[in-house]
DNA sequence: ACCTGAACACCGTTCAAGT
DNA sequence: ACCTGAACACCGTTCAAGT
């Protein structure tokens, strides 16, 4: 029996802690974030619990970011950089604003409530600076005037944000993602419009139905083609 | 000397929290969240200091509402009744909608960061379904398709929202309402714009003034002006 | 039904002290 | 420069006990 067989034999005092202890750094903190957003949304995200995936205390955090704040926006910057970049040479504009727009919306939904960081956001991602150059010149390119094509991607880039904060709030008022719980939730709702006063609501009890439909989606595409629409009208050869 | 001249008498022990305790009570509970929000926005709000100003703890609330959410979904209803009502005999519908949002859009801006409260609140208060009935039957009397005027209501809420409550943060940013702070803080967006490398980002270079111009009530008016002519031009007549 | 004190299980941030 | 333990000044909500 020579040394060599450590299977009896307890570990090392100096070798206890040893799972692959994460060291700090801005990125793999903010992916961290990232990670827990991912998981349980936003207000899951604590200082504390950051800190803890790298078996360390939440002071050490603010070693590499100011604040929370600060962390939150470093973890949207991380999904941001996920978005597919806009084509270069494109030629139909309003199909690849269409595209974009869906494009951001569908990563927005993939990150719980990371919508609601998209507020009062200024691009300043490599990959954010470049879709915009894109979508302003492809604009700009088809006589929108460069005014409208700036305030455009403003306002597109609110609605589509607004849109799937409100889209996760409204996933949030049922539960899980379950969808009879979902249509109990908003039926509740339509019962409730249907069951107004006729002779003062006429119009809401008589168009329930169209008030209460393609709720998701459908209505967010509706909105995305009529504001692109209103652009192109702003066009004049 | 009778007992009538209490001038130099001690209070009586039974008087002396004699200052008027508020009763609770739900609506004086929202108000006072309310009051609470107009002085210094939603987060300053907290259980425990709504309960300091009727002079008890936090337990006290629970028995009035539900949780903290509840009291601000009560909070943002009181808001909403300050809201005037839509004229009835109106027939310029365009001007009507443009007009109640422009009354939307202000009322959210003196309540500062109450604009967060809007997103996936299913209007219930009197007053919000009574405009919300008198604007679909103005769109719908006047050759919008009901499901347009009913995906147009909840859109036109959303961008309404979203545009105050991203103002609020933007407000934010710069510490007060200083006008020169504010400056400061786009100019240097402006110049970091101006800085990129003018052969990679020609647009955004080229057009630095129009991506910063009036970020405020001008961009606003023009989304709307954009989103009512959309809703317009999808009558058929 | 309404109200309360106390407790539970958390927060974000700062600070002095270490390396 | 980076990291840490401990502390400060808070949170929302629950619960047993009161009226």
């Amino acid at each position: 029996m020579t040394g060599s067989s450590a299977g009896d034999l307890p570990p090392p005092p100096y070798r206890a802690g040893e799972k692959p202890r994460r060291s700090l750094g801005r990125e793999a903190i903010a992916r961290e974030a990232l990670r827990i957003i991912d998981a349980e949304g936003i207000d899951a995200v604590s200082m504390r619990r950051v800190a803890a995936a790298f078996d360390t205390g939440p002071a050490s955090l603010y070693a590499h970011v100011k604040n929370k704040e600060a962390l939150l926006r470093l973890a949207f910057d991380l999904a941001l950089e996920e978005l597919e970049p806009v084509p270069v040479a494109a030629d139909d504009w309003q199909a690849v604003m269409l595209r974009w727009s869906l494009g951001v919306h569908e990563m927005l939904q993939r990150h719980n409530d990371i919508a609601k960081l998209t507020f009062a956001h200024i691009p300043s991602g490599e990959a954010m600076l470049e879709s915009t150059e894109r979508v302003l010149g492809l604009m700009i390119g088809a006589g929108v005037p460069p005014q409208v094509a700036a305030w455009s991607l403003d306002i597109l880039s609110l609605y589509i944000g607004a849109d799937a904060y409100e889209g996760w709030l409204f996933g949030q008022q049922f539960g899980t993602d379950d969808p009879v719980e979902a249509e109990a939730f908003f039926g509740g709702i339509k019962d409730y419009f249907a069951s107004l006063p006729a002779d003062r609501f006429p119009y809401i009890v008589g168009n329930v139905a169209a008030l209460m439909e393609g709720g998701g989606e459908e209505r967010f595409r509706f909105g995305l083609d009529m504001f692109i629409a209103g652009i192109a009208s702003t066009i004049t050869r």
